[in-house]
RNA sequence: GCCGGAGUGGCGGAAUUGGCAGACGCGACGGAUUCAAAAUCCGUUUCCCGCAAGGGAGUGUGGGUUCGAGUCCCACCUUCGGUACCA
């Protein structure tokens, strides 16, 4: 192909005359080489503060990576993407005099590895190892620069001990609204009996705590945790014996596998993190991440304002609460719904006399996959209650009915319908005949009929037909009357003002095998108590049996390891003053999400061997606590010693990685570390002050003409670059796809660095365009960046003897160029422009082909080289510094420095437009003034010819860019 | 539907702040070298008209602002992500 290979069989001249090429054969053996002796140097080991050759007078650089999830397929062509992209960085900012952390590790526990070995039939313990190996053999092809004395896996007993401890933190906390941060929650229980807390129920109202049982007392401040045992309506799939979270469910079917999931009502470990919503919120706007990742936030956290209103319902219940984000339009509610899995529906159902249409509706939408649900969400389906509320505005009795298009699960599961403003309200009261009443207008008076209105209004305007003897909102507009109308309710104890959000708790329960074990035990009684942090890790058992049991009653395989199961207190590990140790319990069988162990691995990195707490606070605060520049100051929520007007908010200074993880992990991460922060454990409020998400990395495809894809294999690529279909003959369309088996357009790492090296593939990588756009993998364009290395290494080196090829004194145009290429690698690398850097060093190499190169502009310029292709580097360092010791590595190397005159050219050429349009260019001093400017222009001989008989209306001069004469 | 990103030569892409559109690479074409080929080096390569000098058009489409728009504004089309009855 298109490598250059030496001629087989006999020896000839030629192929001695180009023993010292740079072609695959040398940058294997050079990559093997150069990565064997940083190995053996231990070269990209990075010292903690306390260390002996620690330098506290550099400044501090923490650069992560999302660490993988090792799967047996192995690495895929995306990882190398961010990997070499933070590699480039960290070199770079090494050479610049910063302390680096680059650390690299691996996500083990969760469900794909599980799912695996239950295929194969092998331990999940096995085939983990065997993928961690295979991946890391892989990364420490590309010659990343990680320390990889830090590496460790999420699934060591080692580093789950703390993940089970973080854990504890949060079963051992409350959220205190008074200070609107976690506390521990003895202070909890302290405030309660000394009075300074008042216990409230569901409903906010104040309860009595000295009149409560100690089990009622024990229950409250349970249900205070931040880690709580929580009975929730779960998305439970049967297939993965496993419930979900809501983000694990998509269009309701697993996320993997995409197995159907069914609703069930199940006490399971949840995480309080709705209680942050607020915070989570806010502290978005003080941290430098992709704004399309923020706003995935945002509206994941989903607040909205509105107001909760209280309506009577006639006979038994009560009342009935709503949440409505438009208060003002309370005079045109003239039905409600409630969901299907509303108490109140079941006391209906209950009772005797009930319509059992009721009963049928209410069983076939609660028993309705989410699919179906999904599926038919434009046809609004319902069923009349029988009961009536009163609507509190008109004093109307208002029919209550239900319908499966409010969700249990937001807001209070019940809504006020005001069909007029609300689409689908619209649509329920067309399909059922309910009344619609206007009572908002595009301007006084300007209200009429509705009845043959095509879609609700639901835009803001000005109130209407909206007044009783006590309250008018007539007139006003929709914020105004929004403002009144929340007044009048809470004047009349009939509502008041509230936020909501879209948030939930998080789900925290798998019943699965491969995940962290809970460090709980249960007592007799059902109690749950924790073990003490000195006992932990809580070890997972070494089932042989971990299959998961396919049932529609969640059974974890956890319960199969009777003996760890049921055991004693002490055996435990629970401190024996909360429990006696002989007492018997039954451990958690229930394990951890996937998730746990990412949501702190970052912290973990600072301090991996640190085997008293996380992270040693010395490490932790110098990783992760950065001064900040000339900034404004930001605000910080939280109680902290953080000191906002010298920090920045957030830790980790870049972390790169995939957008699919815009919400979830970065949530959790940032939830967890706020919990942290708030315990006084970390030092900055949020996890990740930079964030950048690399594109992904497509392929082509081919499509025929009625869209249906074909496999790459199947398709010849003719001369003039159309393509057809091998089988048919028919043309068929080039497109961009994502890379996939079915379309057989996959490119395996290994094959590249296998005819390239693995600095070919880092450069293409890094060529093929911005770091965070998508962009196809096109196996031709390699070559060009192949070529390059191989003209850069020619440009060093005799090709034939192997003799360095140097020039005694420097071209003067090449030293020019060299500083501009110094400057401008060096910006861009800066800001993750690495195509554009790698242009530049490209150029500068064709400059200086065929003119040659001081031994000193060759250091230089490979130094600027070094954190892109290391290996190819080190090699040329070490021929240009033949004997030195370490001290001449490129790894160790400084950044060189530029001299900025060298950047401007003495005379410059400055093009000349006629109205816009270029028709002649001036050769002129670079500092030329706009006056100078302006009549060299005219003076043109070119110029003068266009513009002769015309009028000069006016003449713009930019210096040093353009002049644009406007005439006619 | 809603939110966000992107549409530039045959292809990947460049143009950092409103100032020379197409850097750099691939491919293609031509030349040098070679017995020949590979490799390498040099050159051409947005499109149209023209022998040339030169002229015209041109950054998804249509409008606008400006001396000047790939870049800013309005409307729309295509495409890729995200999201989906959130009251």
């Amino acid at each position: 192909m298109t490598t250059p290979t030496n001629v087989d069989g006999e020896p000839t001249d030629e192929t001695a005359s180009v023993r010292e090429r740079y072609d695959v054969e040398m940058a294997v053996r050079i990559e093997e080489r150069w990565q064997s002796a940083w190995d053996e140097a231990d070269v990209y080991r990075t010292p903690n503060p306390g260390d002996a050759d620690f330098d506290p007078n550099r400044p501090k650089f923490y650069c992560l990576d999302m660490f993988p999830y090792p799967s047996g397929a192995g690495l895929h062509v995306g990882h190398p993407e961010g990997y070499t992209a933070t590699d480039i960085l960290c070199r770079y900012k090494r050479m610049r005099g910063f302390n680096v952390l680059h650390p690299m590790g691996f996500d083990a526990f969760g469900l794909p590895a599980e799912q695996y070995a239950v295929q194969t039939g092998v331990h999940p313990r096995e085939t983990t190892q065997e993928a961690m190996d295979n991946f890391r053999r892989q990364l420490k092809r590309f010659g990343f620069s990680y320390d990889w004395s830090r590496e460790f896996a999420t699934i060591d007993p080692e580093y789950y001990r703390w993940t089970q401890w973080i854990w504890l933190r949060a079963y051992g906390s409350w959220f205190d609204p008074r200070v609107d941060a976690a506390r521990p929650i003895a202070e909890l229980e302290a405030g309660l009996a000394a009075g300074e807390v008042v216990p409230t129920d569901d409903d906010d109202e104040p309860l009595d705590w000295s009149a409560m049982d100690a089990a009622a007392q024990r229950r409250y401040v349970d249900g205070c945790r931040l880690a709580y045992l929580g009975e929730q309506t779960v998305n439970w799939c049967p297939k993965l014996g496993t419930v979900l979270a809501n983000e694990e469910v998509i269009d309701g079917r697993s996320e993997r596998g995409g197995h159907p999931v069914m609703r069930k009502p199940l006490r399971q470990w949840m995480f309080r993190i709705t209680a942050y919503a607020q915070r989570l919120l806010d502290d978005l706007d003080l941290i430098r991440w992709p704004e399309s990742t923020r706003i995935m936030q945002r509206e994941w956290i989903g607040r909205s304002d509105g107001a909760l209103v209280r309506f009577e319902v006639e006979g038994g219940s009560g009342t009935l609460d709503v949440f409505t984000t438009r208060p003002d339009t309370l005079f045109g509610a003239t039905y409600m719904v409630v969901a299907p899995e509303h108490p109140l529906v079941d006391e209906i159902v209950a009772e005797s006399g009930a319509d059992p249409a009721i009963e049928a509706y209410v069983t076939a939408a609660r028993n309705r996959a989410d699919v179906d649900r999904m599926a038919d969400s434009k046809d609004k389906t319902g069923v009349f209650t029988g009961r009536h509320a009163v609507n509190p505005a008109t004093g109307e009795r208002i029919p209550i009915w239900t319908a499966d298009y409010v969700l249990m699960g937001y807001g209070t599961g019940a809504i006020m319908a005001v069909p007029a403003h609300d689409q689908r309200d619209f649509e329920f009261a067309r399909a059922f005949d309910l009344p619609i009443r206007q009572v908002v207008a595009d301007a006084v008076g300007d209200a009429g009929a509705c009845d043959d209105w095509n879609e609700a209004m639901t835009g803001g305007g000005v109130a209407v037909a909206s007044a009783n003897e006590a309250v008018s909102l007539d007139g006003l507009a929709t914020d105004a009357a929004k403002a009144t109308m929340i007044d009048w309710l809470s004047a009349t104890g009939r509502g008041r003002r509230r936020v909501n959000f879209k948030l939930r708790d998080w789900l925290f329960s798998r019943q699965r095998y491969w995940g962290e074990p809970f460090p709980i035990v249960f007592d007799d009684a059902g109690n749950h108590h924790p073990v003490s942090d000195a006992a932990l890790p809580v070890r997972l058992p070494d089932l042989e049996d971990y299959e998961p049991i396919e049932a529609d009653e969640p059974t974890p395989p956890l319960g199969k390891a009777a003996e760890w199961v049921r055991t004693t207190a002490g055996e435990a590990g629970v401190d024996p003053s909360v429990l006696p140790p002989d007492t018997p319990v039954r451990r958690e069988i229930n394990t951890m999400p996937g998730w746990a162990g990412s949501c702190w691995y970052y912290l973990r990195y600072c301090d991996p061997g640190n085997d008293s707490r996380f992270a040693s606070r010395e490490a932790e605060r110098y990783w992760m606590l950065s001064d900040r520049g000339e900034d404004s100051t930001p605000t910080v929520s939280g109680e902290t010693s953080f000191d906002a007007s010298r920090h920045h908010v957030g830790g980790v200074d870049l972390y790169v990685g995939g957008a699919e993880h815009a919400v979830l992990h970065l949530l959790y991460a940032r939830f967890w570390h706020k919990i942290l922060f708030d315990l006084g454990e970390v030092s900055t409020p949020e996890p990740v002050g930079r964030l950048f998400h690399q594109g992904m990395i497509t392929s082509f495809a081919f499509k025929r003409r009625d869209g249906s894809l074909v496999p790459v294999d199947e398709v010849r690529e003719t001369d003039d670059g159309a393509a057809v279909e091998i089988a048919t003959g028919e043309p068929v369309e080039r497109i961009v796809a994502k890379m996939s088996k079915s379309l057989r357009n996959v490119i395996n790492p290994d094959d590249v660095i296998a005819e390239y090296g693995a600095d070919t593939f880092r450069l293409y990588e890094m060529a093929m365009g911005p770091l965070d756009a998508s962009k196809p993998w096109n196996t031709r364009d390699i070559v060009g960046v192949h070529r390059f290395l191989q003209r850069a290494w020619r440009l060093a080196v005799d090709e034939t003897t192997g003799e360095l090829r140097l020039r005694e004194d420097a071209d003067p145009d090449v030293e020019r160029a060299l500083h501009r290429t110094i400057a401008k690698v060096g910006d861009d690398v800066e800001r993750l422009a690495f195509n554009t850097a790698i242009a530049a060093m490209i150029e500068f190499v064709n400059t200086a082909t065929g003119v040659g190169v001081t031994a000193d502009q060759l250091d230089r310029f490979n130094r600027i080289l070094g954190p892109f292709v290391p290996h190819f580097a080190e090699e040329i360092a070490a021929r240009l510094h033949p004997g030195a010791t370490g001290g001449r590595s490129v790894v160790l190397a400084e950044w060189p420095a530029f001299d900025p005159a060298m950047l401007k050219d003495d005379s410059i050429e400055v093009p000349v437009q006629v109205l816009g349009k270029v028709r002649s260019r001036i050769t002129v001093p670079a500092d030329a003034d706009a006056a100078a400017l302006e009549a060299a222009a005219l003076a043109d001989e070119r110029i003068r010819e266009l513009v002769a008989g015309k009028t000069i209306r006016k003449v713009v001069v930019v210096p040093g860019k353009l002049v644009n004469v406007v005439a006619n």
